[in-house]
This record gives structure tokens, C-alpha cells and sequence, in this order.
DNA sequence: CTTGAACCTAAAGTTGCTAGAGGATGTAGC
DNA sequence: GCTACATCCTCTAGCAACTTTAGGTTCAAG
């Protein structure tokens, strides 16, 4: 039987967020002990490397979610689970693809920094001109 | 004098965008009709434009009020510019080496999928499997 | 039996927006 | 001067995927 607190270690996930699993329905209720607290078993364990694992491939709560279904039903057909390791192929070199862009940028300004005062300074007149960069008007970060 | 939907139009910018950086201080409160609708000039056009490619290189908004607080005030030395600048080009160097991984990952699984049953299937055992993947327990996603 | 680490719930905060409701304004054409 | 109607306004709530905080309870070791 495991707490709560060892599931965490050993899956270098936060107590909370495992709280917060559970909240989504993504980690099955727990058994508890007389006095409230949660105790955990192998199966809750795998369960949650399977998801801190997709997790950090980058995959969507939502789509851990389709993959855990998947998981639970052996005879499905597996194309599902390929078509969306594929979208999240796409996605991961979609983001590569920007972040080499933006890594030239930014090594171009760090490169041409004067050291100067900020009246000269290149990294701010970079951010001042558009017209160098490929002026893709949409969404960053994610 | 432009209304707010001609800034927008012309940085790439959400309407709404613009109203909440307004909101968080980012952007200046501007003039107003008599009928209160925002009127802007070029100063805020330029400092729109400032914020948008500045998102577009990836810096969070912390770091573009601190931009823009040094090019406001040109006397300043520009090392704290590229203090930022560097930051923030060591943290795309970290996510690009970080998607290299997923990505050589994701490759794997979709290459090995069997195509068959999902109890065969590659990318639902690799997912379940850590062993063979650089386990850092950190954040991914951002 | 005491101490203190680890547990509990519930609610709010984070980042950077986006979307919707419900209504007011501005401007072009007649 | 009047009517359409695109655009504007405020306010509130929602998104992902958690994290943080507050205020209290339980468990296990010594």
C-alpha cells in the first residue's frame, strides 16, 4: 500500500498534481484508510508512469486520455494509437521548425549587442523592426 | 488617429489582446471619443509592435515590460537588454534540445507500431515503459 | 503520548490570452 | 436627418495543466 507522497517520488510528479488526476478523472479513486488518506497499488502506480510518460513526450491530457482507453481494451484496433503518436509528431517538429527560427534571431541580436547604452543596443532596435523577420502573424509558446 | 481594430489589424494583434494589455499595464491607457472608443497614435503602434514581435521571439510579458522599460530610457546601459535576450536564447536552446529527444522517441514508436492489435502496439508499450527514456522529472509543454 | 512530517479539502492563482453576452457608438449611404 | 450595420464598449467566464495557499487532520516513530 502506498501513500499518496511515495507515488509522487517515485514518479517525479507533485502530490497535488496527482490530486489533480484524480479531480479529472484521469486516476482512479483511491482506497482510503480509516482516517481519510489515500493509499495506492501497483496498478495506480503503472497508470500514472504511463501518463507522467506521455506527459513529457508532450502529448494532451486529452489524448493520454484516448491512449489510456486504448490501453484498457487489447482487442481494439491499434491505428488509433499510431494516428495520434503521428499528430504529435507533427506538432513536436511544427515547434522545432519555429524554435530554430527563433534561435537565430535571438543569436543574431545577443551577437550584435553593442555593450553600449540602450540607445544603440541592437537587441532593442530588433524588437523595434519587424521587417527583418518572417512576420507569421500567429500563436507562440505552446 | 486609430481606432483599435485598425492596430490590430496592423500588428496581428486580437482586439481583445490589446485591451488586456492594457489592462496588465503593458499597454498605456489611450485617448477616448467623447462616445468613449479608444483612439490611438503611432507611439502606441510602435510599442504594440514592439510587444508583438517580442512574444512572437518567445520572451514572456515580464521580460517585455523590462524591454520596454530600458528602451524607454535611453541612457541606460544595454547589458540588462542582453541579459534577457541571452536568458531567453538558453531557454530555447533547452526546449529545441529537448524536442530532438521527444521527437527521436515519437519517430520510434510510429515506425514500430505493428498496425495490428492494441495489445501489440509499440507506441501504447513504449508509453508504458520509462526504462528506455532519459528520465528527467521536469516540465515539458511551455 | 508527543512531535512533526505528511496528509486532507477547498478555493484561488498562474500565463497569455480567447470567447461570449448584451449593449453603445460611429460612419456611410440615402 | 435617418437608418443600417460594422465596430466598439464592459464584464465575466473559460482554456491547459497545473501550483499555491490556508487551515486543519492523521500517521508513524521515538
Amino acid at each position: 500500500m502506498l501513500t499518496i507522497g511515495t507515488l509522487a517520488k517515485r514518479t517525479g510528479t507533485k502530490v497535488q498534481t496527482i490530486r489533480y488526476y484524480e479531480q479529472i478523472g484521469l486516476m482512479p479513486e483511491p482506497g482510503r484508510t480509516e482516517g481519510g488518506q489515500r493509499r495506492y497499488g501497483n496498478a495506480e502506480l503503472d497508470r500514472l508512469a504511463f501518463i507522467r510518460h506521455s506527459r513529457q513526450l508532450g502529448f494532451p491530457l486529452d489524448a493520454i486520455r484516448e491512449l489510456l482507453d486504448l490501453s484498457d481494451a487489447p482487442d481494439r484496433p491499434c491505428h488509433e494509437a499510431d494516428e495520434i503518436a503521428r499528430r504529435q509528431l507533427k506538432l513536436v517538429e511544427q515547434r522545432m521548425r519555429r524554435l530554430k527560427a527563433l534561435r537565430a534571431e535571438l543569436k543574431r541580436m545577443v551577437k550584435e549587442c553593442s555593450g553600449g547604452k540602450a540607445s544603440q543596443c541592437r537587441v532593442l532596435e530588433v524588437l523595434r523592426d519587424h521587417s527583418e523577420c518572417l512576420t507569421e502573424h500567429d500563436q507562440i509558446g505552446t
